[in-house]
DNA sequence: GTCTATAGAGTGATAGAC
DNA sequence: GTCTATCACTCTATAGAC
């Protein structure tokens, strides 16, 4: 990654264009936020926007670049830093959305999966870095999972699983986004939590010593 | 809903521009579509479009409408159709998706899932109708799931493994349009099967007497 | 209801001085 | 690298004859 600070700390010109595309386009989408805006907004003029990117698109992949930078620094070591349990790690990953998710009244949701639906089909280039950007992400929760060694029975697939809660995560982000309260997302991270628990890998919570029925709160009523 | 054929089976001028208007948004999304695309790809001038529509928004508004009684003669009747297996039905549905994204080369994915990203923030009123789209889906759904009757647990809440159905579904078809190909979302419905069994609800397969030990092709390793 | 024509704003992108 | 100015085009939406 290009450096970013100067010697006095001062951002970058080209890292400021990217970190304001990177919140328009997720705050309005891609076809939604023009380039004007992103300059004005990045205090540049577009002359100088399209003298760092040769266009829009160029921009795009740019953005999705800075994204898999992104990720770690803002997402994933705070998790890390909150707790040190590996499994634990993955639901205070979901609750740390979840918590993003209410700041903003339930909207907004995954940058990334908001572009994987806008730009995937047109774009080969950008199809392919969205890819890489959810790679890195399930990569980051196999590692933890992996990390959990013998509190998952041997047989699970660690990185499937991983791959399982990106699904679970997205489809509960996008029914909370049109529902416009977070139920769906809270509902499908309890039933995530039921399946962990029914596999048979060992929570903190079941290792605190409550009995775990797989039930209550969970698939089933109350 | 408003008649759609004249006595000569002739389509409605309205119903052919949401007909066109929904399928061009789900190809390329609300806001990379031009008015002026969909009514040349509909036969008519862009005058007569807003003398139906008094605005680009107030089509969007018309598509999710009619959308809502798209879903089931295009999409769930054929799956009533195809069995009787009120549970089989649940993944038989998700196969006719799979069916869908391989024919368009993992291009596509859900037309209400795609605009609930895209056009959920700004517009209330369009929320509402993506919402009203994902609880027409997720009723049809449950509504299997209760004919099931005893082959579920008794506790075992139907509407909310209904959603977790298209939970995993939308989350499923995110990631296959990313990765440009269907593994995602076979792995997706395979743990979603997976945990079906371990609530255990009783499937076709189960039923017909093979032995289920939850595990082989799903979360578990081959 | 349908047609042609076009207004007025906004779009992505460029030129060329500094 | 940054600035101003602007091009060529597309966008949504409208006017008004038929």
């Amino acid at each position: 990654m290009i450096a970013q600070l100067d010697p006095n700390g001062a951002e970058d010109t080209r890292h400021r264009i990217l970190r304001i595309a990177f919140q328009l386009f997720h705050e309005q989408g891609y076809h939604a936020t023009g380039v004007a805006t992103i300059a004005r907004e990045a205090n540049v003029n577009p002359g100088s926007l399209y003298h760092f990117f040769e266009s829009k698109d160029a921009l795009l992949l740019a953005v999705l670049d800075f994204a898999l930078d992104y990720l770690g620094p803002a997402v994933m070591d705070p998790v890390e830093q909150a707790t040190t349990d590996p499994v634990e790690r993955v639901f205070v990953l979901l609750q740390n959305y979840r918590q993003r998710m209410a700041r903003e009244s339930c909207r907004l949701g995954c940058p990334i999966g908001n572009l994987a639906l806008e730009v995937s089909d047109g774009n080969p280039a950008a199809r392919e870095l969205l890819h890489k950007n959810f790679e890195n992400w399930t990569g980051r929760v196999e590692r933890w999972l992996t990390a959990a060694g013998d509190r998952l029975p041997r047989d699970v697939d660690r990185r499937r699983l991983a791959r399982f809660v990106l699904t679970v995560m997205e489809g509960g982000l996008m029914q909370s986004r049109a529902a416009g309260h977070l139920g769906p997302f809270d509902e499908a991270t309890a039933l995530l939590r039921d399946y962990f628990s029914r596999v048979g890998v060992s929570t903190a919570r079941s290792r605190r010593g409550r009995k775990t029925r797989h039930a209550k709160g969970k698939v089933t009523k109350r």
